[in-house]
DNA sequence: CCAAAAGTGTTAATATTACACCCATGA
DNA sequence: TCATGGGTGTAATATTAACACTTTTGG
């Protein structure tokens, strides 16, 4: 989807993609080309694509992903939202002057993602000179409304949490009890007690034990789970 | 706001508006005029409006209150949504042949509105010929993904009811325990014991008694209360 | 005094929290 | 055999559900 070429004007998407690693909650920033600030992944909605098909593929070119967890969190239409120096920018940089709509304000569609880290091959776009992971608590400068963006996507995550397990999704296919346990804690702030998250968790009956174990170790290895379904738990 | 004038185009929000009357809960439709569906009070967004502003005029025009609790619920943006019948009818009726971003795809963001029943003044808009309350299990023929559109606004609804009490929006301003009981009963779908709903509500604190009691009963006069803040918990 | 409204008390069932403790196992 | 992972048991506490019963009060 090239910038101004038959899709929606005045609609864009933005993505808090969340990745865990290093015991750290980390969202996927670009840097736009020789501006002082950060972006959320986004892009625009084409004429004959769904909202969710848009955020889909935005999120297929920055991670390489295809399939990921993805939820709408929350649509951002305040009218100060433009901040004219980045519909310049972006006017610039796209060599569309002549496309005015881009000057124009923007409604901007939030969608929440959750990724397995270890897979993401963070990629910039035409905008930007670099793609990378930051720490959810040492987040740079972020243009506009993001940084607001990513805090209701946080809030929207917590509560979403304590409905349905989807934390499975910021862990690699495989991974351990105690993993899981610490990619809660991490997202809630606090922590947990380890027999007690052991047993609920479990009890949801949505873990199957992996035959392979943990190696390296020096002691007794951890089991290894996986999720029951074999797809990701997407819109189920 | 005129349609197509200064508004951003391809953008539409739709409100599903709550109310409660006769132990049952309603929302209030439109009559499209010469159509044989129905459809939820909707508006386009102008050029330097909040989303948020233009759901409130929207309500507004609709039903004649100002101060209403009103939150966003969702972003509706598939791709099929355009129902070409209904883009037409719009344009035809504002005679507007030449304004071609009325043919094309709308994204719709979705808002939930819980409104004093007897303070509606149901007021059609331009393209309708009607406008009036429907109980929530008796709808009839909607355009469009609207009837998805309310579900989608209900289960918002109930999940937001346990978390903070949002039900006296439903209510005027002051009321009995009993129907306050009763809207909960009613959006919740099951019954309640009196003696406990009493209790916790009352542990809230959030409601105050009134001097002046029920009048008309026969016997002992229920008590009155209002919510304790002076205004609408919106956005609290 | 009657009937509806409001409120208190209490019990059982269930869920949560916090630990002590035991079994399993791989180098 | 020992340090770590994995799991059970259980007591203390909190929450919820259900219902009996008392008090209030307008006519």
């Amino acid at each position: 989807m090239k910038f101004g070429e038959n899709c929606i004007p005045q609609v864009s998407i933005d993505c808090v993609v969340f990745g865990f690693h290093a015991h750290q909650l980390k969202v996927l920033l670009l840097r736009v080309r020789s501006m002082e600030y950060y972006a959320l992944p986004g892009g625009f909605v084409g004429q004959e694509e769904d909202l969710d098909e848009a955020a889909q593929r935005v999120l297929q070119e920055r991670t390489g992903l295809t399939e990921l967890y993805l939820e709408q969190f929350y649509t951002f239409g305040q009218r100060n939202r433009g901040e004219i120096e980045m519909q310049q920018k972006l006017a610039e940089v796209n060599r569309l002057s002549s496309a005015e709509w881009l000057q124009k304000r923007f409604i901007s569609v939030g969608y929440y993602a959750l990724v397995d880290f270890s897979l993401v091959k963070a990629t910039p776009d035409a905008l930007s000179d670099s793609c990378d992971w930051y720490d959810i608590n040492q987040l740079p400068l972020l243009m506009m409304d993001h940084h607001q963006m990513i805090q209701k996507a946080l809030d929207t995550l917590r509560i979403m949490l304590e409905y349905k397990p989807i934390a499975f999704n910021l862990l690699p296919e495989s991974f351990t009890i105690a993993e899981l346990q610490r990619v809660y804690e991490t997202i809630l702030g606090k922590e947990l007690i380890r027999t007690n998250f052991q047993r609920k968790i479990l009890s949801l009956e949505i873990l199957e034990r992996i035959e392979k174990k943990y190696t390296g170790g020096a002691h007794k290895a951890p089991y290894v789970y996986r999720f029951k379904s074999t797809k990701k738990p997407h819109e189920s």
